[in-house]
RNA sequence: CGGGGUGUAGCUCAGCCUGGUAGAGUACUGCGUUCGGGACGCAGGUGUCGGAGGUUCGAAUCCUCUCACCCCGACCA
């Protein structure tokens, strides 16, 4: 491709509204134009990376045995019904209605459309296993879209969906697409993680996540370098501590604490440390106010919390709830006199606690010294309530848990009979009883990777890419192509050559400055330059660079070729 | 949805407080010089000042309403 015929939309700034690097860079190398709120245009440069990442996934998905199909992104609202998730899925699905006022949503997943395929046309065990897949537009009303491609409400998906006549052939299947997740992302190049989840509204169980390590990831990953234990910290158990509690050696006592409302600000007062602080949470269910107890180091996991049987919703309680149930003002409450009645949950890790501080319930004071035991029942509601942290014991037993960030690109789960049953979607067996068949599901964030690639591989210059998802293999940068001869010959005959060996080039043949040409080149990130120039002519060489390790060599005109083929060879 | 903020040239932003000819940098067009790290000179084009109403002799500027977008909290690939 030579830039003069192409469409580069480079910016020398980046717009306001990006945050993140990757959302900058991709609007400033021109791979993206913003149309509205989560809603972005692929201009030519980013569709390149976009189409390679979509090869390399439904390459994978191929070899791994799945059959591409592509459904229809918009859906009649009867599916939804069926299994109930018209009204679940809530604001996040756009609704529409046609011209006979029918409803309709834009897709933001197609379980129920999978499996009205597979119920209609699948009959028999015989026709099991089937994984099938799309890659598609679909489109969810994000409460806050942000970030760019990274979070938008339109976005490219990669979503399977598995048969199977029975729970082990699921898990199997399971297995080989965590398998072929895993080739995927080491094709692209991308440094990653995957981890036990969350299997959140989609419902199933068994769930892996795969991130791409970046430290803008919204996820944190706790993970033992000692074992291959990995999860995110939404799901991450706290460990029951090892240790017993021990004795108290302190008097409780009540001190003032005028205006310190938070365990950092009492603790440092007191000059303790803040780990020996109990933080007590209220919030509010259906059955009232309770009392989550965490140490003041620690953060509460509402996913946990929400867990616990009861619980499920709950929100915080305002400040005119706490004044009345419990008679004080929120930063002063605790666990040592509340009044009847009150559920209190305390936190694994403050069951063990001995000699702690904590709110004494009434403003302006709190309690030291204070004993489960003595002063106030030992704890009979323990749960695991709170977020891991580093140096936390991994809970395979294996070492202790570091945390990481990441993005979330990928996602599998196991649906098991969850949509067959509502749906009627079901076989004969071998033995000719009908059975709901039994599903998974796998996503991969196609345009999302897309960023977090870039999120990954940047530097103050521009992208990095790695060489498998580059929109251009090799740069050639003629210095002087409009106005020396022997420079635009050579670079023309090297882009002939590059271009005939099936190597994806750029030919700048703008006449633009060499300072302008570097930049664009490395803003873009094509991994590898080639500079033709009035200088290297003289002894028949031209430079090359490496983007990715800034590399340079000078190789003779006629070599150039097989020195990059052979770069391309080892690189990849 | 709640809280904060911004809308002026393709992009980054000034001007608004204190009403009076629409601005800068960058980008763009032409000519010339220049040419291995975002050149320089000269000449040029560029705007419904987000939209609607109002106040005023006069509104980018003041008032009201509206729309869009961005940022901070709960969702997800």
């Amino acid at each position: 491709m030579r830039v003069s015929q192409f469409f580069l939309a480079t910016l020398r700034e980046a717009p306001a509204e990006a945050e993140l690097v990757s959302h900058k860079l991709m609007l400033r190398a021109g791979m993206i134009k913003r149309l509205g709120s989560g809603l972005y245009s692929w201009l030519p440069l980013g569709l390149r990376v976009l189409r390679k990442i979509e090869q390399i996934v439904r390459d994978e998905m191929d070899r791994a045995g799945a059959i591409e199909v592509l459904m229809p992104a918009i859906q009649p609202a009867e599916l939804w019904q069926e299994t109930g998730r018209w009204a679940v899925f809530g604001p996040q699905m756009l609704k529409l209605k046609d011209r006979h006022e029918r409803d309709f949503c834009f897709g933001p997943t197609h379980e129920e459309v999978i499996t009205d395929i597979a119920r209609q046309d699948i009959r028999s065990y015989r026709q099991l296993p089937l994984n099938l897949y799309q890659i598609q537009t679909k489109f969810r009303d994000e409460i806050r879209p942000r970030f760019g491609v990274m979070r938008a409400r339109e976005f490219v998906m990669k979503d399977a969906y598995s048969f199977h006549t029975d729970y082990e052939d699921l898990q199997r299947e399971y297995q080989n697409m965590y398998d072929a997740y895993s080739c995927i992302f080491d094709r692209l190049g991308l440094r990653y993680r995957s981890v036990a989840a969350d299997t959140g509204a989609i419902g199933g169980t068994g769930s892996h996540e795969f991130h791409v390590l970046a430290e803008s990831g919204e996820d944190a990953i706790a993970f033992s370098p000692d074992s291959d234990y990995a999860a995110n910290v939404e799901l991450a158990e706290a460990v029951v501590p090892k240790q017993e509690r021990a004795a108290a050696t302190q008097e409780m006592r009540k001190v003032p604490t005028p205006g310190k409302t938070s365990c950092e600000q009492v603790t440092e007062m007191l000059g303790l440390p803040i780990s020996r602080s109990v933080k007590a949470l209220a919030i509010m269910h259906d059955n009232g106010i309770v009392i989550l107890l965490v140490r003041g180091d620690h953060q509460l996991n509402e996913l946990k919390a929400s867990k616990i049987s009861g619980l499920d919703p709950f929100r915080f309680a305002t400040d005119q709830e706490i004044e009345s149930h419990i008679g004080c003002r929120p930063g002063y409450i605790g666990p040592v006199g509340l009044p009847a009645g009150i559920r209190v949950i305390a936190d694994r890790s403050v069951a063990t606690m001995s000699d702690f501080v904590c709110g004494a319930n009434e403003a302006g004071f709190h309690l030291t010294g204070v004993n489960f035991g003595r002063d106030l029942p030992a704890p009979s509601d323990v749960a695991d309530i709170r977020n891991v942290v580093e140096g936390d014991p991994s809970p395979d037993g294996w070492g202790v848990l570091e945390i990481c960030r990441g993005i979330e690109v990928g996602h599998i789960f196991q649906l098991r009979t969850k949509y067959s049953e509502a749906m009627r979607c079901t076989f004969l067996d071998d033995s000719g009883k009908t059975q709901p068949m039994e599903m998974g599901c796998y996503g991969i964030g196609v345009s999302r990777i897309v960023a977090a690639a870039i999120e990954q591989g940047h530097d103050d210059k521009g992208i990095i890419w790695p060489l498998p998802i580059a929109p251009f293999t090799v740069a050639i940068v003629p210095i002087g192509y409009q106005r020396n001869d022997a420079v635009r010959e050579a670079a023309d005959g090297l882009y002939e050559a590059l271009s005939e060996a099936g190597i994806e080039v750029l030919l700048d043949d703008r006449g633009e400055r060499p300072g302008v040409m570097f930049a664009d080149m490395e803003l873009i990130g094509v991994p590898y330059r080639v500079t033709v120039g009035e200088r290297g002519m003289k002894q028949g060489t031209v430079e090359i660079n490496s983007r990715h390790d800034g590399e340079r060599r000078e190789i003779a005109s006629r070599d150039a070729v097989s020195h990059l083929k052979s770069l391309l060879c080892t690189d990849s």
